[in-house]
RNA sequence: GACCCCGUCGUCUAGUCUGGCCAAGGACGCGACCCUUUCAAGGUCGAGAUCGCGGGUUCGAAUCCCGCCGGGGUCACCA
């Protein structure tokens, strides 16, 4: 039987960094069994889901690098891929469970049921649903269904053990009669999430649901609403949560929490997916940790995820994001960086990506080169930068060469290297820290070197009466 | 409150199933030194964990058993 998994985020707000990782984990799964990575949007909610979350995931998705095999915009067989579109398929095993005595109809109003639940939570007892309305003659439900009460659906919880045979938690055991008789069908004719999600699991062939913690305690009763239909559950896999550096639920006051905040950030998708795949997953001894998206699901294996949460840890992202930032082509980085690709810039994203410590180091980095000092900076010495025009005449082909000429300035100068560097630095830049100075003449080339010389000459006061 | 999950260096983790190879290994971070033209980066070395706590089993426990404590999740006509 061939892996189907599936990622079914619901849109209502932006990628956020746990579910990155546990789409991230689907992919790398299904990539290692030569699996099928389904999307399913979950946009059950009509109140919160929105096309522009729904567009913005998609996005972040593709942004990672994560591609999938069936979903919304791809198809499938098992379409449609949007909750939305599949209503009356919901509607059609409703009816289905509710002739079978499997469901029933529930006139409660939303407001005496939170009254209900709350009083039962303050006398100590679990916030169960007391099944009222399961005893309702079957002539009074149609009664008040035809005068247009509004109802909605609940599941009839079969009291029976559930198991779970979770390949990361392992066996975890639940009793039915724990659970309430909980809502398969809202009033307004749409399905809850209990009841949509497992449906489309089984009817999509999805054999293993890979997804957070905290979903572990939906499980029996999506495993109860499957069997009810007649159908087997897949398998689950229930991955720890992702935590802020405090230990408790990541959340926005952690900082960035989602994908595009970090992609704002100069986070490179590589770095970020290495990173997520890391919080959670370790991989086989003697792996070298720093991995791409192929590695990575060459490597992956349910067995080796962690059981507990784990904290997110910026510096941890930040420096495997600059592992990366070395591994990859000038090309790639120009594009990722979204700046014109002219000699001047790659050379300067070829020199910048050695030590920077992100994509916004570099694009501050390359835009700081682009522009002209507005005045030399740190006691610019008239010899040296008259010397230094006459000696970087030529066009330093590397940095090495560059370099060479910078020797060799100093040996005619007789001067410190120390006075010599800062002093070109301060001309050339305008800053008194950065780039060491033979990486600054490559990157300028010659051209540039000695028009930047000249102004900065001509700034200096001392160049009226010296020349 | 009920049910469920989790608990190894500051952080991510290996090791737990199949007790001894673990006086607990790796990575991030941290410290020192080296390199050096500034800031970094890089290299080398180093500090850092009584394996949540308390009992028990055993010649031997991070690993098995019991109890406790702490953190988290679910119990919505949200997902």
């Amino acid at each position: 039987m061939t892996v189907r998994v599936r990622f079914a985020p619901s849109p209502t707000g932006s990628l956020h960094i746990g579910n990155a990782r546990t789409a991230l984990f689907n992919w790398l799964f299904a990539r290692r069994h030569d699996g099928r990575f389904i999307l399913r949007i979950e946009d059950t909610d009509r109140e919160r889901s929105k096309p522009e979350f729904e567009a913005e995931i998609l996005q972040d998705l593709r942004w990672l690098g994560l591609r999938w095999d069936e979903g919304p915009d791809a198809g499938g067989e098992a379409g449609p891929y949007r909750q939305s579109e599949r209503l009356s398929a919901y509607r059609a095993a409703v009816d289905r469970l509710l002739d079978e005595g499997k469901a029933y109809h529930c006139f409660c109003t939303p407001e005496a049921l939170e009254a209900q639940r709350r009083e039962l939570l303050a006398r100590g007892f679990p916030p169960r649903y007391d099944r009222r309305c399961r005893a309702l003659p079957s002539e009074e439900v149609s009664h008040r269904r035809r005068a247009g009460a509004a109802a909605a659906v609940r599941f009839v919880m079969p009291p029976d053990r559930i198991q779970v045979l979770d390949l990361v938690k392992g066996d975890v055991q639940f009793l039915g009669s724990d659970l309430d008789d909980f809502v398969i069908l809202r009033a307004d004719g749409t399905p809850s999430y209990n009841f949509a999600a497992a449906m489309d699991d089984c009817r999509m062939g999805v054999t293993l649901v890979i997804r957070g913690d905290d979903h572990l305690a939906n499980t029996p009763r999506q495993m109860a609403v499957a069997r009810a239909l007649g159908w087997e559950p897949p398998r689950f896999a229930h991955v720890p949560l992702i935590h802020g550096a405090d230990g408790g639920p990541l959340s926005k006051r952690h900082g960035a929490v989602t994908v595009a905040e970090h992609r704002a950030a100069g986070i490179l998708p590589e770095g970020l997916a290495n990173y997520l795949a890391l919080l959670g997953w370790s991989p086989p001894p003697g792996t070298n940790e720093v991995m791409d998206l192929p590695t990575l699901s060459r490597h992956f294996a349910l067995d080796r995820v962690s059981r507990s949460p784990a904290r997110f840890d910026a510096e941890r992202l930040a420096w495997f994001n600059r592992q990366h930032l070395r591994r990859a082509s000038v090309e790639r980085l120009i594009e990722q960086l979204g700046v014109v690709a002219t000699p001047l810039t790659r050379r300067a994203v070829e020199v910048l990506r050695r030590d920077a410590s992100g994509l916004a180091a570099i694009r501050e980095s390359v835009s700081a080169l682009m522009e002209e000092p507005a005045s030399p900076v740190g006691g610019p010495d008239y010899a040296v930068l008259v010397a230094a025009r006459r000696a970087l005449a030529e066009e330093p082909a590397t940095e090495a060469e560059a370099g060479s000429l910078l020797d060799e300035l100093g040996r005619q100068l007789g001067l410190p290297k120390r006075a010599i560097m800062h002093a070109l630095r301060g001309a050339l830049t305008g800053r008194e820290h950065g780039l060491p100075v033979a990486s600054i003449l490559y990157i300028l080339g010659g051209e540039e070197t000695r028009r930047r010389l000249e102004r900065a000459i001509g700034a200096l006061p001392a160049a009226r009466g010296a020349s």
